[in-house]
RNA sequence: GCGCCCGUAGCUCAGCUGGAUAGAGCAUCGGCCUUCUAAGCCGAGGGUCGUGGGUUCGAGUCCCGCCGGGCGCGCCA
C-alpha cells in the first residue's frame, strides 16, 4: 500500500519535471507514513519538505504543484491535501485496503518475507560463542536471543545466512577446565584435591569427571600430565558444549556451524595470519605498543593492565591505532597498538581472533555480524582495525553490543559469579520462566539500552507478563476461525474469497489494521537492515492492541454474524491477520499458540 | 584519567535515522462478561524527553559543554 502512494509520487515528480516544472536530478529519499493523527489522512508523504531546496520552491508550493498534477491512473487515491508545513496526506480507495487481504493470503507463511536467499547477498552471524567451560549462563542470555532474531531477521530479508558459534577451546582457559576435571575425576578415586584460585568450583564440572570415568575408568590416574591433560580438555569442553547446545536447543536457539579456534592454531591460521600482516608491513618489534595520542597511560593503579605489567614482555605489535594511510592519517579507531605474538613467539588471543574473521570472509561473506555483551565492547576496534589492515571493507563487518543485563529477584540484584560456582544457568531460567516469556523480554529492548531483569514478575504468570496478551492475539484469531466452523460458517479460505465478501470491509479500526499489516514487509526490511529486531516485537504489540479493541468493539456486531457475505470478509481480515501475526512470531521465534486456556481466577 | 553506551509517565521501555498534539505495557483509580476465550476492552490521572547552549522552516532525535548511572581500558579468553 505504501508503495502504491510512493509510485503515485515518484510519477507525478517526473510528470512536473518532464513539463519543465521543476528540475532535479534523483529523487532523495522520502518518507510515506502512517500518521498518528487520522484526521491527516491514511498516508502522509513530506517528500515536498524533503525536496524544496533542491528544486528551488518553498515546500507548500510544491505540494500544491503536486497535488494539482497528481498521476494516478488506477484511482488509487480518494484525495490528497497539503497540510502543515507542507505534507501531503493522501486518502485511499477502499479496495486498496482490501486487497491487502489478498495480498497476505497469497504469500502465506512467505508474507513479509523476500524470497529465500534472494538478495544474493551471504551473511554470517556470529552469536553466543560462550566459553566451553562451563553452561549457558544468565549473562549470555541475550546476545543468544539477540543474535538467534537477528539471524531470523536477515534471513526473512532474503539473505544467505550463516548461524555460527565460535568455540574458544584452545588457551588457558580450556586448560584450567582440563586441571580441575583431572582433579575431580581424581577425586572420584577418593583422593582429596583442592582447587586453585581460577579453577572451577561447580558442580558441573563433578558430572563431566564422572562421564569421563565411566568412558575412561582409571587409565588417566598415574599418566603424565602431558597425556591427561589434552585428554581432559578434550571430554571438558566436550561435555560443555553438548550442554550449551542442549540449552539453546531449549530456547529455540540453532546454529550452522560451530568453528572451534583450536582448530586455527592446527591449521597454521594463526601462524599465516602474522605472516600476512608482516608481509603488509604493518607490524613492528617492540616492547610496548605505541600509542595513538602519544599520551601516557593513565590507569589507575590497580587496573588490571598494571596488576599485569610484568608480564608484558614485548613483541611482535599489530598497528591498529597508529597505521597511517597515504595521506598520511590515522584512519583506525584503537588507541594504542595490540601485541599480536609475545616475545616468545606465541599468538594472543587476538592474534587468532584475526585469523578467524579472516578466515570468515576467505568463505565468501558479504557481511559478517558479530553479537557481543557490552562487556567485550573493548574488543570491537581491535578486530576492525585488523581487517580494515587486511583491505576488508569495514562496512562488511557489523558489531551488535548488547549491554548488560541486571537480574533482580525480590527486589535485589541476583549476583552471578562463574569463579564462585554460583552460577545462574539459561536452561533454569528458561525452565522457570518459559523460552518464549525470556525471548519476549530480551528483544523487547534495543540492544544499547541497560535493563533489570525481573525474575518476580516474569515467573509469576500474571498479566504483567506481556508475552500473553501478546499471544493471545494468534490464539484469538485461530479460536475465530475455528469457531466459524462449529457454527457452520467456516471460512472460504483464501482461494475462494471474493472482491464482494472483501467489500464488506469499510470499518475505519478494519482498514487501520490492513494498512499496519502491509507494513509487515516494510519493516522486516528496515529492522533486518538495522539488526534490530525490536521493530517487529512492536509492530505485533501495536496490530495486536488494534485486533483486542476492534474485536472487544463489535461485539455487538461480531465477526461472525449472521449475513454470510460480511462473515466471509470479516474471517478473511482475520486469517490475514492471523498469517501475519505467525509470519511475524516466526522472525521473532516466538511461538505461535492456536490456543491459550486463561487461568484460574486468584482470590 | 580516557573510550563506548544510557538518561523519555510511579516502574520497565518504544519513538520508524529531523516532522504535525511525545507513545506502549505494567502499576493506580473508575467502568464493561446470557454473545467469537475478560490472559481482553473503554475511560481517567500521570511528562520542563537529565541539564545548559548551538545548528534550521522544525530537535526526544544532530553538534558542544555539564550532571547522573553502566561497561570497558590484559602479552585472560
Amino acid at each position: 500500500m505504501r508503495q502504491k502512494v510512493r509510485q503515485i509520487v515518484d510519477a507525478t515528480l517526473h510528470a512536473l519535471k518532464a513539463r519543465g516544472d521543476i528540475a532535479f536530478d534523483i529523487i532523495p529519499p522520502y518518507a510515506v507514513e502512517l500518521p498518528k493523527n487520522l484526521e491527516h489522512g491514511d498516508w502522509a508523504c513530506n517528500v515536498a519538505m524533503v525536496m524544496s531546496k533542491a528544486v528551488g520552491r518553498k515546500p507548500t508550493e510544491l505540494a500544491d504543484a503536486l497535488i494539482a498534477n497528481l498521476v494516478d491512473p488506477h484511482s488509487v487515491v480518494v484525495s490528497v491535501e497539503r497540510a502543515g508545513p507542507g505534507f501531503l496526506n493522501f486518502r485511499l480507495a477502499d479496495v486498496v485496503f482490501q486487497r491487502v487481504v489478498s495480498e497476505v493470503l497469497a504469500a502465506g507463511v512467505q508474507f513479509g518475507r523476500r524470497p529465500p536467499r534472494s538478495t544474493g547477498r551471504k551473511v554470517m552471524v556470529e552469536f553466543v560463542s560462550a566459553n566451553p567451560t562451563g553452561p549457558v549462563h544468565i549473562g549470555h542470555a541475550r546476545g543468544a536471543f539477540m543474535g538467534d532474531a537477528i539471524a531470523r531477521l536477515l534471513d526473512a530479508a532474503g539473505h544467505d545466512v550463516t548461524r555460527e558459534f565460535y568455540i574458544n577451546d584452545y588457551g588457558k582457559q580450556v586448560e584450567t577446565l582440563g586441571r580441575t576435571v583431572h582433579k575431580r575425576y581424581r577425586e572420584l578415586f577418593g583422593e582429596a584435591v583442592t582447587l586453585a584460585e581460577g579453577e572451577y568450583p561447580a558442580e558441573y564440572v563433578i558430572d563431566i569427571a564422572k562421564t569421563w570415568r565411566a568412558e575412561v575408568g582409571d587409565t588417566y590416574l598415574r599418566r603424565p600430565e602431558a597425556e591427561w591433560l589434552p585428554a581432559a580438555i578434550e571430554v571438558g569442553t566436550r561435555e560443555n558444549l553438548k550442554a550449551i547446545k542442549a540449552t539453546l536447543a531449549k530456547a529455540n536457539i540453532s546454529h550452522d556451524v560451530f568453528f572451534s579456534e583450536a582448530s586455527l592454531h592446527a591449521s597454521g591460521a594463526v601462524r599465516s595470519i602474522v605472516d600476512v600482516y608482516k608481509a603488509r608491513g604493518v607490524t613492528y618489534e617492540a616492547a610496548e605498543g605505541r600509542r595513538k595520542d602519544n599520551k601516557e597511560k593513565v590507569r589507575d593503579a590497580d587496573s588490571k593492565a598494571a596488576q599485569y605489567a610484568d608480564r608484558q614482555l614485548g613483541g611482535t605489535f599489530l598497528m591498529t591505532a597508529t597505521w597511517q594511510d597515504e595521506k598520511g592519517k590515522t584512519p583506525l579507531k584503537d588507541e594504542e597498538d595490540r601485541i599480536i605474538l609475545r616475545a616468545d613467539g606465541t599468538p594472543v588471543y587476538l592474534t587468532a581472533d584475526l585469523a578467524y574473521h579472516k578466515a570468515k570472509f576467505d568463505r565468501g561473506f558479504d557481511l559478517c555480524v558479530d553479537v557481543f555483551g557490552a562487556d567485550h565492547a573493548g574488543h570491537v576496534p581491535r578486530i576492525q582495525s585488523g581487517m580494515h589492515l587486511l583491505g576488508i571493507d569495514p562496512k562488511m563487518l557489523e558489531f551488535v553490543l548488547v549491554q548488560l543485563v541486571r537480574i533482580t529477584r525480590g527486589g535485589e540484584e541476583v549476583k552471578v559469579s562463574k569463579r564462585k560456582g554460583t552460577l545462574f544457568e539459561l536452561a533454569d531460567l528458561i525452565d522457570e520462566a518459559g523460552a518464549d516469556v525470556c525471548r519476549f523480554i530480551f528483544l523487547m529492548k534495543t540492544r544499547d539500552a541497560q535493563f533489570d531483569f525481573d525474575l518476580d514478575a516474569v515467573t509469576r504468570q500474571s498479566k504483567d507478563n506481556p508475552v500473553f496478551s501478546f499471544q493471545y492475539g494468534h490464539a484469538r484469531c485461530a479460536s475465530i476461525l475455528k469457531k466459524a466452523v462449529e457454527k457452520g460458517m467456516p471460512f472460504v479460505g483464501a482461494a475462494a474469497v471474493t472482491d464482494a465478501h472483501l467489500a464488506r470491509l469499510v470499518l475505519p479500526e478494519e482498514k487501520m489494521m490492513l494498512k499496519k499489516i502491509s507494513q509487515l514487509p516494510d519493516v522486516v526490511a528496515s529492522a533486518a537492515d538495522r539488526l534490530e529486531p525490536h521493530h517487529v516485537l512492536y509492530f505485533c504489540q501495536e496490530l495486536i492492541g488494534d485486533f483486542h479493541a476492534y474485536y472487544t468493539q463489535y461485539r455487538t456486531d461480531p465477526i461472525i454474524g449472521d449475513d454470510p457475505v460480511k462473515t466471509q470478509g470479516r474471517l478473511a481480515l482475520v486469517a490475514a491477520l492471523k498469517q501475519t501475526l505467525q509470519c511475524a512470531f516466526r522472525i521473532l521465534g516466538i511461538e505461535a499458540p492456536e490456543h491459550m486456556e486463561a487461568p484460574a481466577d486468584e482470590g
